[in-house]
DNA sequence: AAAACCCGTCTGGTCCAACCAGTTGACGAG
DNA sequence: CTCGTCAACTGGTTGGACCAGACGGGTTTT
């Protein structure tokens, strides 16, 4: 317990990343930027290796993630080829598309996840009401106690609220919304700045999400829907001084 | 065109997994079911390769997508370790689950796909009603028109039919919907048997389908959203011989 | 001339062997 | 007992070699 001198919290871990990550993430811009159209064919990975100045298993082991990613299509014998994302990707590009964000406008792709998640999340928290596990619901209450004593700071209030949804998305027992709720926080994460100040409202209503709690610990699921609702749609319709943040693009 | 010899159309390619595509799909199946627990160590890299028989690149490669998928974290020096996938995997692994049924029961999990369709779906109608792009909206009443000609055939129908939402998803202007909207299909073909006889009955609602193009194209949100509820939430809520199936959990 | 075939050459797939680079933990010096 | 050191792990990277499938152009056949 001692030992460990007391360090500003604001360091974050120095992002070590390996050779076979950049060939991946350029290649990855590259295709979903549009440098690349579907069906081009990628170079070879023996080109490709020369090119980047790394051995060919490098390229290898990236050429398998953008093929995870559905990105690009291998074939033994043949060239492998580019495919359209907006067909074969799935929701995890989401995370890659805030990252390299020359795609499509940053905030776009907000508010599209802002959107998402306020459609999951009202239906997950119609499902939880209805067919909640007692145990995940009485947590939910719990966890909606104690986000009020966050009162002031954003940062951890974002995480106890995350941690809020996650039980709610847990306890709709519907497995893809858990899933698509992960994908949704981790493109949150990934784009970084998220929330200017229209997020700062609906974190900053308490009793909103002990309302919701309530019902659904109360099984009212239509209940659970509308206070939902109430939390959620507030920032996708609030367009919060329109025409401003557009640089970071030079 | 001559010179090809007539073919039934009923055989499919035989699939060629490389292999690292059998050491993945094992890593994979044995993660999501339970036999490692999260923050397992999984064995070393060189320790699977002999296990399996195979190179040390090939199960680098089969760890890389894991990664990727967010079923494990590689630290260079440190062990491998089993992540909780319903912490850190994204919507993609949904396909990954259908494939290896063995995780949850398959049924559970097309029930939740097809809630999640009928909640992005929804949405994504009343939205592509709103802010859709004319191109798009004809587009999509013509492919509506066309839809009713494949009357019988179950098979096209499902392919228009998913042409149908591919549209509408597009044309709603949300990437995050249209990349959930990817996930949902590819899990969906992954699990193989999907619509047991409730997918029928959409799938048969031709005039249904011209209500929501209809819609859609008049700009009527909140008609469409109603149109698509009624297409989508039907297979949902028919439980199909109701109290049956509850076994596969002993 | 047109169709069928064949083979060189390109692609990705796999393997081996070695070495680099962090992490961990046990062991010995203080 | 504490602390530094170092050996033994771990994954990361490299080079080279060879296998296997696909493609394309030239040759043969019709």
């Amino acid at each position: 317990m001692s030992g460990t001198t007391l360090l500003p919290m604001t360091f974050a871990p120095v992002p070590r990343a390996s050779v076979s990550d950049h060939v991946f993430g350029q290649l990855r811009d590259a295709i979903v930027s549009g440098r690349y159209q579907p069906e081009d064919t990628l170079p070879g990975e023996r080109e490709l290796a020369t090119a980047f100045a790394v051995n060919r298993h490098a390229v290898r082991e990236a050429l398998r993630r953008l093929q995870q990613l559905g990105l690009v299509r291998v074939s033994q014998g043949g060239a492998t080829r580019v495919l359209d994302w907006r067909v074969h990707a799935g929701l995890d590009l989401a995370l890659s598309l805030a990252r390299s964000g020359d795609v499509l406008p940053v905030e776009t792709l907000v508010r599209d996840m802002l959107e998402m998640r306020a459609c999951v999340g009202i239906d997950a928290a119609r499902l939880c009401a209805e067919r909640g596990d007692p145990e995940v619901t009485a947590a939910l209450v719990r966890a909606a106690e104690e986000y009020g004593t966050l009162a002031p700071d954003l940062d951890q209030m974002h995480d106890a609220n995350i941690a809020i949804w996650w039980l709610i998305v847990r306890g709709s027992g519907n497995t893809a919304y858990l899933l698509a709720f992960n994908s949704l926080v981790a493109g949150t994460f990934a784009v970084g700045d998220v929330p200017p100040d229209a997020r700062a409202a609906e974190l900053l209503d308490v009793a909103g999400h002990r309302r919701l709690a309530a019902a659904i610990a109360a099984g009212q699921g239509t209940a659970a829907a509308g206070h939902a609702r109430a939390l959620l749609t507030a920032p996708v319709t609030t367009p919060t001084t329109p025409t401003t943040r557009r640089e970071a693009r030079a």
